[in-house]
DNA sequence: ACGTTGACGGATT
DNA sequence: TAATCCGCCAACG
């Protein structure tokens, strides 16, 4: 239902999400922190329902803890696991696996339209 | 337009 | 360590 992924907050928060790579895991916090609201971790939740192909799995709640429900945080963990993440129990060791900042922070703009250059 | 909800987080108790 | 409170802000009804 992400009938455009140009909601502001929510192509940024989506494009995090999708540089987190293999094997490696961000908090919602460090996701909102990363795309520029931070504090904003709700929204990250939000708009990891419209996810779509995005490796939501690599999202968990600070401290490592995976919050889905049930069964959906049953099929996180396996996915995760079948990453190469490995879990201190009922959390990822985050101190393995967490992503750091500046694997997160977004890439400038693969095609900028306009002046491109300031980029620090 | 308004109140409620939510895959949160961190501080406080 | 656990329970509670409050701030965050887009989506929904």
């Amino acid at each position: 239902m992400p009938p455009t992924i140009n909601s502001g907050m929510f192509a940024r928060i989506l494009r995090v999400v999708q540089r987190i790579p293999r094997g490696k895991v961000a908090t919602y916090g460090d996701i909102a922190y990363a795309a520029g609201y931070p504090g904003a971790a709700r929204q990250v939740a939000w708009a990891l329902h419209s996810s779509r192909g995005l490796p939501w799995q690599r999202v968990v709640g600070a401290g490592g803890k995976i919050l889905l429900g049930s069964e959906a945080g049953v099929t996180q963990r396996l996915r995760l696991e079948g990453e190469g993440v490995h879990f201190l129990g009922l959390r990822v060791d985050m101190k393995q696996h967490r992503c750091t900042f500046a694997q997160l922070r977004p890439k400038p703009r693969p095609s900028s339209s306009k002046k491109a250059k300031r980029r620090r």
